[in-house]
RNA sequence: GGCUCCAUGGUCAAGCGGUUAAGACAUCGCCCUUUCACGGCGGUAACACGGGUUCGAUUCCCGUUGGAGUCACCA
């Protein structure tokens, strides 16, 4: 067996949405479990498109994911320029199409955009739909000589022929068969001399000792057209799996942010998630394991990676689980890792000096995604206007009467308390509870509430007092007494 | 519209001729609990339809319907 080698290939036009992070960590799975190696190849054949800073995201998103490349235009493996627009430099395109073109598989052509516009009959959807008539096929050597030293404009074109059938052949899909006569003859080189995505992909798919050719599905209808570059060649095609596509809630193909929020890998991180908890959750869109299992470390799918378990239909990209899986692994995180994290969302909220760490301790197995927990603990930093209403809760069988009771006994005891960890607090309450021989809900109920202003909080009674300490407790259980005599 | 692909609960998804059709998220209920959450237990919810093939189809074949992708000097 060949060692496995497979690429991810992007171009560098803008940010990675988790579509693209899918196909690179598919690729990347795939050589891996099989002690293969992962390629990367920036694809800048469209100067137009090229971003500023893309390439850079790329090798950013990458690295926060995991996904170490082997080689790539920073890690040279003996098969560079790992760059098309410096192979193109190299002349290879262009060798590979002449080449073409001496087989009688591509030619010239010199029609310009008005002759091209002019082909375009049929419009579906706002599209216009165009084949090209083979028209500058038929040029003579002489015509073509003519044209090339008049410095006129040119692309080539690969020829197919209008008989017969293509087949391909795909791992997940199986055997793909077209009619020739369906496919159109697609420029190779591009008037700039750039080769286009199609030609390139080709050429250094095989120049490139690439094994397994891994891409989204919305290229399994221009595989046949690859198919007869390589068969032009004389080259073997390389292994195809294609994609499964990832759609947005609406069942479409997926942009880069829907009204669920953004798609991009770095703004989701940006908004509190965990990057492996996406690599998890996007290994899962598409594949499953043999068993049922679901949180995976990269490590772990490396070694339970298997293709052929890739599944054919599209997946619906589900931002409730992944917030799920975001909260499996904040509760599975170490602690002090998660602290470092949390602590500037702790800090937003709350300006004043505070046991910062019990707090991150309280929110920890609450919370899906970071930016949750200043909504959790604004109240430490202030007790919030609330309503008296709340002091009543049928379950705990209190009312806003025997509410104003408890917090009027109990201010006296917490006022000579001077130990205010929850410990104490809980022990001193709980006494108070034996001795009246009420539930515990009774007591602690309305003191929560005094103490938070709110109906849910990140912790019980004694351990908020404890956090806020003596003087801001006292003052939260007069003010309760306040509200609730006057109410 | 042509071509191609796809089709199990709201979503992810197991299943690969005989199953009470798994599991997870979501949802609902109960328990636990110093509220909420966590955790535990349980419920609702699916094989798109029609023909075949077969003793037997969710599973294989064909068709219908539905959905998606694609039809650029973009990748």
């Amino acid at each position: 067996m060949t060692k496995i080698r497979t690429r991810y290939a992007p171009s560098p036009t803008g940010k990675m949405h988790v579509g693209n992070l899918r196909s690179a960590l598919y690729e990347f799975l795939i050589a891996k479990h099989d002690g293969g190696s992962f390629m990367l190849r920036i694809e800048d054949t469209d100067q137009e498109r090229f971003v500023e800073g893309a390439t850079e995201i790329i090798y950013r998103t990458l690295e926060q994911a995991g996904l170490r490349h082997d080689e790539g235009p920073d890690k040279d493996g003996g098969y560079g320029p790992y760059v098309q627009s410096e192979r193109t430099r190299t002349g290879i395109y262009m060798k590979y199409a002449e080449a073409l073109i001496e087989k009688g598989e591509a030619y010239y052509c010199f029609c310009d955009k008005e002759r091209l516009a002019s082909l375009r009959t049929e419009v579906v959807e706002g599209k216009e739909i165009s084949m090209y008539d083979k028209h500058c096929l038929s040029l003579s050597r002489e015509e073509i000589e003519a044209n090339i030293a008049a410095g006129k404009p040119f692309v080539i074109r690969q020829n197919i022929p209008n008989e017969g059938t293509t087949t391909f052949r795909d791992e997940l899909y199986g055997d793909i068969t077209v009619e020739n006569a369906e496919l159109d003859d697609m420029i190779l080189i591009k008037s700039d001399g750039f080769p286009t995505y199609n030609f390139a992909n080709v050429v250094d798919d095989h120049t490139m000792n690439i094994t397994h050719v891994v891409r989204g599905n919305e290229y399994l209808s221009s595989s046949p057209k690859y198919q007869r570059l390589y068969d032009a060649f004389g080259w073997q095609s390389p292994v195809y799996v294609h994609l499964p596509l990832i759609t947005d809630e609406n069942h479409k193909k997926l942009a880069k942010r829907s009204a669920n929020g953004s798609y991009i890998f770095e703004e989701m991180v940006e908004q509190g998630f965990l990057p492996e908890a996406i690599v998890n959750y996007i290994a899962l869109l598409g594949w499953s394991p043999e068993d049922n299992r679901e949180i995976f470390t990269l490590e772990e799918l490396i070694k339970d990676f298997d293709y052929h378990r890739i599944s054919k239909s599209p997946a619906v990209f589900d931002s409730v689980k992944l917030r799920w899986m975001n909260g499996e692994y904040i509760k599975a995180m170490d602690f002090d890792r998660f602290y470092e994290k949390a602590l500037p969302y702790i800090r937003e909220a709350i300006h004043k000096e505070l046991d910062f760490k019990k707090i991150a301790e309280m929110v920890k197995t609450r919370i899906e995604v970071f930016p949750d927990i200043p909504g959790l603990i604004g109240f430490f930093d202030a007790l919030p206007a609330y309503d008296t209403a709340m002091y009543a809760h049928k379950k705990m069988k209190t009312t806003q009467e025997t509410s104003l009771t408890v917090l009027k006994d109990v201010l006296p005891m917490l006022e000579a308390q001077e130990d205010y960890s929850n410990d104490a607090l809980y022990r001193l309450l709980s006494a108070y509870v034996a001795q009246k021989e009420v539930k515990n809900g009774y007591v602690m109920w309305p003191v929560r509430t005094a103490v938070s202003g709110l109906q849910m909080t990140p912790a019980g009674a004694t351990e908020i007092m404890e956090v806020l300490g003596k003087e801001e407790t006292l003052s939260r259980i007069r003010k309760g007494i306040e509200l609730l005599e006057n109410a």
